[in-house]
DNA sequence: CAAATAAATTGTACATCGTACAATTATTTC
DNA sequence: GAAATAATTGTACGATGTACAATTTATTTG
């Protein structure tokens, strides 16, 4: 038996005192250096001109911030809700479905950023597509620590936008696609659009990286020519610069040149199949 | 000021104390109805005959059948201790890194049951790609739950087999390619060989999936044919079997007659580029 | 204009997680 | 038989997601 000074055994108390400000217009990009408490907050919803009124885009926009800053598996509540100068359970009122629900519409966002704009009218299906396949890059690598939530969750959205679909139906119509083949179309384009960049700004090991990636680049080097020939002989050119033989992600070593190959090859495929009848 | 019964306020101590046998050989199996500390276990090493001598391969493959069972995201180092009957401590003896290096360790075992035994003498590069595309699709379908593992994280794996890649440029060599093309068709082949089915697979959302499914149909169904002409003349075929337009996994709903399409778009492909000199 | 209702937040609480570190015991090595 | 090393139990802590209650302001309704 012993005696507790603490009424509370529940650290996150004081780990969510540090609340910042955050009157008048957005002064949660103030960001680290938080004034301490500058002005107590009241309990219960504050005054209409006392602060910014916390809403959906605003939280949204500073998650996309902080992954950005600190990385997709650094990201949390606690945080995003520190950063925007507020209780945790506050994000709940604005994003009822919680951490997934923050992270669905971070992925929405950044997905209908990458949609190329209404520009109908597709004579050209074979250059729409491959604009379309640039886009979509240049896009997700203003981002790439979101790149596993496009590629690999939700991919089926809350509110992804059916525009997409319509034009990549309208390219693949024009291309000569039809029935039962227009669905394969699309899917193959879809599979594809995604599929390289995903794979391209995969994260790596976590922690240690420049540790690990020396450790891994001495593995590569020194392959066995015997076991491996094709890989011994073209070791130069395949060394950090082809995807299982590379020790660093997309995002700081592109593979542009690769990408271009890839789309050329999808959209000769696509040529050729359009042709065939079976 | 209060009385406090308890002498620790962490509640692992109680947590931890539902340890299942695992003497003998492999109790763990048993699962879920715990005979309630049946035999006390002694602190320290124990002795040889007296336990199975707890491995790497053992966390590993229960590892994966935990992911397989209850899915990635509910997976943790805890619940994989508590159903090998070991302290959640113990894992990291054999696995120093931890959380990330079981992980990995299932990825790489997955991936390595995935590329084709050593049958060499690729004189038919197309065919053999085939092979390899659906072997991969085949091995992963059998464990959907960790296809997000093998496509957007860790892909330069931890160990993983060069032999994989030595046969990629065996095929692409056969086929013509050589020098810079050859990468751009290896990162081609690689990126089409995660791509497809990391989508296919994707996780829909977590908790009340049959609700938003219901909800999401119904918002597909109704689309606007006006804004949507041609989404809405081919919704039949695309309803539930196309990739943004679906509200069902591909572990459930599998969409194999596109994923032949899509390998026969790369194929293709890849034959016209082989051709073509720039 | 008063009362009711909704909106928006602070505040409390808790189970769970990953993992660093210490303590303990068995086996192997010299 | 002592020293090293292998393999585990046991302790502890900070962090996270989120359910729920309390509180205050704004809006709607009678």
């Amino acid at each position: 038996m012993r005696i507790c000074a603490a009424r509370y055994r529940d650290l996150d108390v004081a780990a969510n005192c540090d609340l910042s400000s955050r009157t008048g217009s957005n002064a949660a990009r103030a960001g680290e250096g938080m004034p301490e408490a500058e002005q107590r907050k009241r309990r219960g919803r504050p005054k209409r001109d006392e602060v910014v009124a916390l809403d959906r885009a605003q939280i949204v926009t500073e998650a996309l911030r902080l992954i950005d800053e600190r990385g997709l598996e650094a990201f949390s509540l606690r945080e995003l809700a520190r950063a925007l100068g507020v209780f945790p359970t506050a994000l709940y009122w604005h994003m009822p479905g919680g951490r997934n629900a923050v992270l669905g519409a971070v992925a929405a966002m950044a997905f209908a950023d990458a949609i190329p704009p209404a520009e109908d009218a597709v004579d050209d299906w074979e250059g729409w597509l491959r604009a379309l396949f640039t886009r979509y890059r240049d896009s997700l690598r203003k981002h790439p620590n979101i790149a596993p939530l496009l590629g690999a969750q939700i991919v089926s959205n809350t509110g992804v936008d059916m525009e997409l679909v319509e034009r990549i139906l309208a390219a693949l119509e024009s291309a000569g696609f039809g029935g039962e083949r227009l669905v394969d179309a699309y899917n193959t384009v879809v599979a594809g659009l995604l599929g390289y960049v995903t794979l391209e700004l995969a994260p790596g090991p976590a922690e240690d990286a420049s540790e690990w990636a020396n450790a891994f680049e001495a593995e590569i080097r020194g392959v066995d020519a015997g076991r491996f020939p094709r890989l011994a002989r073209n070791l130069d050119a395949l060394a950090n610069r082809a995807f299982i033989v590379r020790w660093q992600g997309g995002a700081e070593k592109p593979m542009t040149h690769s990408f271009d190959f890839y789309v050329e090859t999808i959209v000769a495929g696509l040529r050729a199949l359009a042709r065939k009848p079976i």
